[in-house]
DNA sequence: TTGGGCAAAATGGTCCTACCATTTGCGCCG
DNA sequence: CGGCGCAAATGGTAGGACCATTTTGCCCAA
């Protein structure tokens, strides 16, 4: 407490400075010195702590932003203020890598298979009887919703994601919900042939319904035998529609 | 080829006009207008083509520059050409996730595994008789290297993100060699602990080769085992440097 | 007293201009 | 013929001015 005004930034320098700039405010972040919320100076004023131009601090603050770390605001109280989530972006950059690789559906259908079969087990291991009870009454909620005549579209992609992040939850393990943060705006597109096709679509809520109920009962096997049903009937019904959609949008960014 | 000159861009736009520009390179790059190693125009000239002024074209390619899609160099011939790779920096991301959560190793270490079970399996599956050679003879060349007394630290690291790299390649799914490349970063640290206590490093070396051999062999279950024998040493090497390295690196950035 | 609207201040967004640093390549000189 | 250095191209930085947006609060009117 000897000094209120901590310097918190140095005068940087060095041919490159505004990546200078960017590693201090960066390193500030992360080390906590700049708690999540937290507004930064304003340009003006770091243009004088760092001792540089404006132009080099703008710089820094536009590849922080791009990095997910910074948010900024316009006008009085604006300025860069310290994003409090971390899993964002992560999803923009699963979004380049496959419109730039255009990769087949059938690869991220491969992968998330995989992953949900270890997250059933992890579920069942580490989940809390509240989370089991709540997962399956999230999918017997998800079932109603797609027996109806007309489903909600937007209601049922919701409900589908939120099914996803929850198991992912149980597992207690950040990089696992992670990566199905970062999967979920690519393959949720895909998802929703399952939910348009009204020949799949009963069957899968069902088969949700039965796997949530499965983790549930601590039935490992079971589940596992479930989930491979999921993504046959996944991959099937994408079987059906092969070169239907040609270019279809597959992900659409958002840039809010 | 009735314009040689084609605009390519358009002038634009205000109030957002860096945004408006980065919008409109990334669009031509992912569009394939622009193709990898491809030069841009130089900043001056850019700043004619949209209209704007030069600090807005800067600040676009710098967040093109820190997503990962353009790469800036300076002087004559310098300028900012498109990047090839595909994929680009979400090691990063994944990166800076681990530090703002600071995730335990265990995380890591439990889904990597479990990534790991299923690339041996597509590994048996889809790699070529090649390839499953080439992999054994690089185990077996890792082997050799980890038998020597005093083993050179930076090669050992990179012939473990080699082998690894070559098994993902193998499971013919990008989606998994995006997401190993993903954790190569995060996770070598630790893999560096296991090769630094003498104690595993021959076991381990040992059951890599096994490893890669089960694989040659299309022994799935083999595979299975000693993929899980190699965690099971990893985590006991984890524990027994509990609370040793309280506030390691664990992972760090290069922004070469 | 209270409500609304207007003005001022803070702040990011842009433009401009000049200059510095680095890299490439060409031409001059030995 | 060859090496060395200078000039041009280009990104990097500095500083200043102005615009756009947003918040705050003041002032006037009902």
């Amino acid at each position: 407490m000897t000094t209120a005004t901590e310097p918190l930034f140095f005068p940087a320098k060095a041919g490159r400075a505004s990546e200078d700039v960017a590693l201090q405010i960066e390193a500030a972040i992360l080390a906590g010195r700049l708690a999540p919320e937290e507004r930064l100076p304003s340009e003006r004023e770091m243009q004088q702590q760092f001792g540089t131009g404006r132009g080099a601090i703008r710089e820094a603050l536009r590849a922080l932003k791009q990095k997910g770390l910074l948010d900024i605001r316009k006008g009085v109280k604006g300025g860069a203020y310290v994003r409090k989530v971390g899993m964002i972006n992560i999803g923009e950059s699963l979004a380049l890598f496959l419109k730039q690789h255009d990769v087949e559906p059938l690869a991220l259908v491969e992968f998330r298979e995989s992953v949900d079969q270890t997250l059933a087990l992890l579920a069942i291991a580490r989940g809390s009887a509240e989370a089991k009870a709540s997962l399956v009454a999230m999918a017997e909620e998800f079932e109603a919703c797609l027996r109806q005549d007309e489903p909600d579209a937007d209601r049922v992609g919701h409900l589908d994601r939120d099914l996803n992040l929850a198991l992912a939850g149980m597992a207690a393990n950040p990089i696992f919900e992670w990566v199905m943060q970062a999967l979920q705006r690519g393959f949720s597109s895909h998802d929703y042939a399952l939910y348009d096709t009204p020949r799949y679509r009963e069957r899968t809520a069902a088969n949700w319904a039965d796997t949530a109920r499965a983790i549930a009962d601590n039935d490992p096997m079971r589940a596992a035998s479930l989930i491979g049903y999921h993504y046959a009937m996944l991959r099937a019904c994408l079987a059906e529609r092969t070169v239907n959609t040609v270019n279809s949008p597959l992900v659409s960014p958002d840039d809010s």
